[in-house]
DNA sequence: CGATCAAAGTAAACATCGATAACATGACCC
DNA sequence: GGGTCATGTTATCGATGTTTACTTTGATCG
């Protein structure tokens, strides 16, 4: 895949500095994490086959995690960084939108991040926000830098900033915004064949449809709360 | 939970009229369906406790399914027979909706259902809907009458048919609607403190946008396809 | 330098799982 | 009443996660 994102481990000597490596067979606590993490299937992988992978036995790998959850935990954890590295490239949280244009564009990359992470790692995808979602989200935000739940506010907070919206963006907007964003990778992820357009094209649907629901007053008959 | 949907499966004798039922255990295969509906982990769920929980042995599940996937597979069909019974309860596909309010209240007791359902049978809904999706999604319908998938494009018909929304719904629309629809379902069933507000608020906040991102034509800007 | 000692591996065992094969039984039909 | 076949049981297999006891390794220090 690419170089890997975890520090260090502490290696063999206690208290002396970094030498290379221990000794036997590396670190294989960062070697398990990056074997698992080009799984097809993480979630369902074997502790055995991935031991034996890395030519070492199942039960070494208890010496560096608790369980099998332990290893996936650590695995959605390097999951949830690589998803924020992707938001920090579509766009600087720091920074406002320069105008109405580049804030429109922020949110229709932001969706097209979160899409092209469920496509280009769908099993890793899975893990984080497959059945134990609720387990794994934890470990969404260790690291330091803006957390990755701070960028869709981030970015309707800028269309309203540059006059897109007439209103500051509601929870709710957030929470709407977001759930269409990851119901759509979620279907994508899926295979249900509607979602199967090209990706740009799916992200500027849905972002612009976003957009769209917050561009104006929510009409006289139901109070959108 | 309550009484099944599937019709009674052959019993012992080929050709004679269903007596009381064939010996042993009586229809293990309904029962089995049955428990396995009510586990609080279905795809986690073990064959051999189900079927200890059955008083019978693990190998008699083979007479009537031909792997634990089989099994799911009608366990599956059953949940999607059971969304598909709420989604007719939300409205009669057949009717037009009387009016521009009734025309809203559909889209919004469609979104009620979905969330309601994944609110009452988590553990089915992640079966159907989780990472498995692809594969158990075929037995939708396999039932007569109309499609669950038929119900969303239905209700955003009939908004445009009572002058709620100016055009014709786009696929792209329906897309977008189940994508909102399904995340907020998604990130409810995942504990996302934002989506764990009361239900019948969400199914609002979500409908509501849903309306509102097709009540106006898209700007200029980007064409929304 | 060599003894020490903890970290990091192995080997073997256990319980559980899905699945298969061989056998047993009892309901039904002629 | 005897045959037959669906439906169960028992026994077994290979794979899995996990634990235990043992061994190996090499960094550390007197």
């Amino acid at each position: 895949m690419q170089k890997d994102e975890l520090p260090a481990e502490p290696l063999c000597g206690t208290g002396s500095k970094a030498h290379k490596r221990c000794f036997h067979h590396g670190n294989l606590r960062q070697e398990l994490i990056a074997a698992a993490l080009s799984a097809p299937d993480i979630e369902g992988l074997s502790l055995r086959q991935l031991a034996a992978s890395l030519g070492v036995t199942a039960a070494a790998t208890y010496r560096h995690f608790d369980s099998r959850e332990a290893l996936l935990f650590e695995v959605a954890r390097v999951g949830f960084d690589r998803l924020r590295q992707r938001f920090s490239a579509a766009f600087d949280i720091a920074q406002p939108p320069s105008d109405a244009q580049e804030a429109r564009q922020r949110l229709i990359r932001l969706a097209q991040a979160y899409l092209q992470f469920a496509d280009d790692e769908p099993a890793l995808w899975r893990l984080m926000f497959g059945a134990q979602a609720e387990v794994y989200r934890k470990t969404a935000n260790v690291h330091g830098g803006p957390n990755s739940y701070e960028y869709l506010p981030a970015a309707l907070l800028g269309l309203y900033l540059r006059g897109v919206i007439p209103a500051v963006p509601h929870d709710h907007d957030a929470l709407f915004a977001w759930s269409a964003i990851h119901g759509a990778a979620s279907l994508r992820s899926g295979r249900v064949p509607a979602a199967l357009l090209p990706m740009t094209e799916l992200a500027q649907a849905v972002a612009g449809r976003v957009i769209s629901s917050m561009q104006h007053q929510p009409l006289n008959q139901e109070t959108l709360t």
